[in-house]
DNA sequence: GTGAAAGCGCTAACAA
DNA sequence: TTGTTAGCGCTTTCAC
């Protein structure tokens, strides 16, 4: 890489007169200008991205840190983040915390170290089961803000982006109780996620106000056995509608049914969270609830960049913006 | 962020003393050492990543750069390179080439101006379909090393972390002529890319070698259309085989013929490219060619790591390595 | 055993 | 209009 000061040495100006030259700066001479910036781009020169960093004391850098970079739902967040930054010329870095606390507080320990300047994140789930959030306030209280995502701490002070999980559950199955279905049953394999408990919440609800029929849930903790949970689940309990509150188990449930011999949505209907990508694996294609989960990215993004952008913003003044889902309707509904 | 400054000043000692001391240089005393460190941790002081990074003209971080993080294969390969490289201490920054060309410079380019020490990358289809190098070749003559995995431009001298493509689809379709089908197709709607080709060939060698069949390859080039076009497919060929080069592709073919009435495995078998997650949509679950995408991730990342260590490799000194697939037998076969 | 000083690449206040 | 200098945080050589 080239440097100003071989550039300077080759000009015969200090390094000050070049890097002036190509800030276009007023104090510089014209015909100067073009002789640097001439050379400049005959050596291709770029700026050292780690000199500014250090001089500016900002990377535009974020550390995104992910539970599971294999989930779809992360994976299109993550997407939507590193476009949506990419615009505002800001670079991703991602941590990957596989649900495990440990691995969480490492990346955050490892990245407030000057190599960004600010977080996204979405809550692991052990996080989540035990509750802890002091790395989170330890981070904020160093000067590097948060921005959390789908599972947020609640009790963290900061911006933090979200999914109207329980109106999405609760109008969802509201959606099979207008179809005239009698048997609606949730199936999760995120029970310990906050968002799993809300959305069972919105399910509940929804049943509960209907007059004749109690909730029936089957909660999966190891998806590997979702095929047999599910079709036992089936065998045992007389079922012609399920809201599914992962896309996996939406999928699963449709194909299940029809391994059943029965006939989708005439006989039963599923809806899923779902992406369009995963709700094609099934015939019929799953009824699904979208998430936007780019818009989610790309919301938790600029949350994060105007707090970057305008020091002068209170850690106290924080907001919450809650992306609206939507039910899209496809074949395995009527 | 507390620095080596703050800390000399309280400490009543020079900064290059608390820099030797707790780097436990030999030549500060044994007393001074400890109440250096005393303060530091009581500071939780982390050396800057930023001024290291400088002074030592390296940045331990990896550029990644994938076509497309939506995809299942991809996102597990990033996966494995992130677990590697964090073992080893390296950071990684994600690029999204959302498989265009110019993204793909973009990204070379951006990070080539300090922010990291090489590259892994996959080559994005437009650059395959293309055929363009000049880019690569460029980034490699700035003295920052790429690691190609999956899809590789040939004609770039680099190190190549790849999969039998050819080997596995010729004995999965062997696999298949075994079991007495008489009727092969092989079903792809990755037809663009290298890697798609490839197994095209592995396929066809197999049938070409089989007396008494002729390939039958249906492409889909827009993946929203591929129920409909496996359906039209299968309405118009008599099919007791299926190869698919991808995993949508395998799991809806299954849904399909199960549509059709047709019982899987006995009447039709069918292999695809694909994880457990997504063989897991189908019943029977999909006989799959598995392709170790986090050992391809790990391996990617030793190959560069090794690179960035040993400053005295050549730059034609470059391997290549062929992660095995395997085939995992599911309910889709006989 | 400890400290001063240079230097990584860059910007910007100040001097000329 | 151009150049000198200091400084971002750190390591390391060389003096003391």
């Amino acid at each position: 890489m080239v440097t100003l000061k071989q550039l300077a040495k080759e000009l015969n100006v200090s390094i000050s007169t070049v890097s002036k030259a190509l800030n276009n700066s007023e104090e510089i001479g014209e015909e100067t200008i073009k002789r640097v910036k001439e050379l400049a781009d005959l050596y291709n020169y770029k700026p050292n991205k780690v000199a500014l960093s250090l001089k500016q004391n900002k990377t535009k850098t974020i550390g995104v840190i992910i539970p599971d970079i294999l989930n779809h739902f992360l994976a299109k967040v993550l997407f939507g983040i590193e476009r949506e930054a990419a615009q505002y010329g800001y670079n991703i870095i991602t941590c990957i915390s596989n649900e495990s606390l440990e691995k969480e507080k490492d990346g955050l320990q490892l990245l407030a170290n000057g190599s960004v300047d600010g977080f996204i994140l979405c809550v692991a789930q052990e996080t989540q089961v035990k509750n802890e959030i002091a790395h989170f306030k330890k981070t904020i209280g160093q000067g590097l803000p948060i921005v959390m995502f789908d599972r947020v701490a609640h009790d963290v002070l900061c911006d933090k982006v979200i999914v109207d999980d329980f109106d999405a559950t609760y109008n969802a199955t509201k959606s099979l109780l207008l179809e005239g279905r009698k048997n609606v049953a949730f199936i999760s394999g995120i029970d310990d996620l906050s968002v799993g408990k809300l959305r069972e919440r919105g399910y509940n609800k929804a049943i509960l106000e209907s007059s004749n029929q109690l909730p029936v849930a089957l909660k999966i903790s190891k998806m590997e056995d979702s095929q047999l949970k599910i079709k036992l689940f089936f065998e045992n309990n007389k079922i012609d509608g399920v809201i599914a509150a992962d896309s996996a188990s939406g999928v699963i449930s449709i194909n299940t049914a029809i391994g059943f011999g029965l006939h989708v949505p005439k006989d039963i209907s599923v809806i899923g969270f779902s992406s369009k990508y995963i709700s094609n694996h099934s015939i019929p294609r799953l009824t699904s609830i979208r998430q936007h989960a780019k818009d989610i990215g790309a919301n938790a993004a600029q949350l994060l960049i105007r707090r970057l952008q305008n020091k002068n913003m209170s850690e106290n003044d924080v907001s919450t913006r809650i992306i609206k889902t939507s039910l899209i309707k496809s074949g395995s509904t009527l």
